[in-house]
DNA sequence: CGTCTCCTTGATTGAAATCAACTTAGGTGG
DNA sequence: CCACCTAAGTTGATTTCAATCAAGGAGACG
């Protein structure tokens, strides 16, 4: 299945019919307050499950954070099957404490991290994710960044700006970037 | 096994040989930076589990938010059983989505929402939890309801004091507090 | 009765949000 | 092919909310 650019995929509270891998692009989950703040939980590149649920609702929305390719799975049988099939369910409680494991990293630092500090955390981990050279495209937009890590895109701006200006980082485009002092971002990260 | 208040349960990597049930009492999970600012991931009271883990260490510190009373399970062959044991690991499954949940929900309070707003969701979520009688007793600190909530005790301690103002709560003492306008406190949460 | 811990309140500071203007890059069509 | 248009990103000025600094009050306990 293929999706534009910012489709929603599901939405909060659809009925949880499918989940998915991603197979190009990149897929952003996120939550809403009733007054349109927006919080982007987790992305999603190449290779990557989401969508998995254990009741019969969607608890995030997921939408296209570049054009994407997803492959769909039936939901179906996969609740009675957990009952039968120990390894499935076991590899899924797996997945389940990995994902938990993010989220709560990713508290910490909405909790109690500062602006560089957070934006420092989110080009490390998206530097072990995406190929390891040197140089490294940003997949999303500065109001994805800034929606992921609870700011706002003039302060995510500022804070890449202070990350060249400290010589951790280079820009060499608005979506390029280079890790040039990946030491500093560590200790700015922890 | 009981501890005493503040007491440390296990640490951060410490190796997980347990796990454990809180008979009495209140728990609190949490993450430290380098430099000791502190998120309190989660709170568990009478009758919850915590310290289940996938790899050989515990991801978070546990310690005594008040003096309590807990079991202590060995973790043993848990591991093995998992393969083995459908409804075990199928069970394990939904409890590790359910922190899950939380951790996000979590997230979005912490990335998204302003002070007072995130003692009403504290408020709200604690007396569903304690007896739905009207007068709650908070079993724990000021400091770690704001190292909970990402913000310092005396940001916390004037959120009560707004949240009294608009006659949504009433502080019976500083521990106990009385919910007067749950729909106020709603409307904020949300 | 004094001391200590926890909590509240007030004054000031500071980091990020907001408001606003400007720049750049990319895409489109003349 | 180039000029324009638009969306995305940057930078600056100001405001705002929470942090920090500081002082004082209330209850618990020896």
């Amino acid at each position: 299945v293929s999706f534009d650019q910012d489709r929603a995929i599901y939405s909060e509270d659809d009925e949880a019919v499918s989940f998915f891998k991603v197979i190009s692009g990149v897929v952003r989950t996120c939550r809403f307050l009733r007054d349109g703040r927006k919080l982007i939980d987790a992305f999603y590149a190449e290779g990557e499950m989401f969508g998995i649920e254990v009741g019969n609702l969607h608890k995030l929305t997921a939408e296209a954070a570049s054009d994407c390719k997803l492959m769909s799975f039936r939901r179906g049988g996969l609740d009675t099957e957990l009952h039968h099939d120990a390894t499935l369910s076991s590899e899924l409680f797996s997945y389940a404490m990995s994902c938990l494991n993010r989220a709560q990293e990713h508290a910490l630092l909405l909790g109690r991290k500062c602006a560089v500090e957070r934006l420092a955390v989110f080009l490390l981990s998206y530097s072990r994710r995406a190929n390891p050279s040197v140089t490294i495209e940003l997949e999303m937009t500065r109001q994805d960044i800034a929606d992921f890590l609870g700011l706002t895109i003039e302060t995510v701006s500022r804070s890449f700006t202070l990350l060249q200006k400290i010589k951790a980082i280079e820009l060499t485009g608005p979506r390029c970037v280079r890790i040039t002092d990946r030491q500093a971002l560590l200790s700015l990260s922890r």
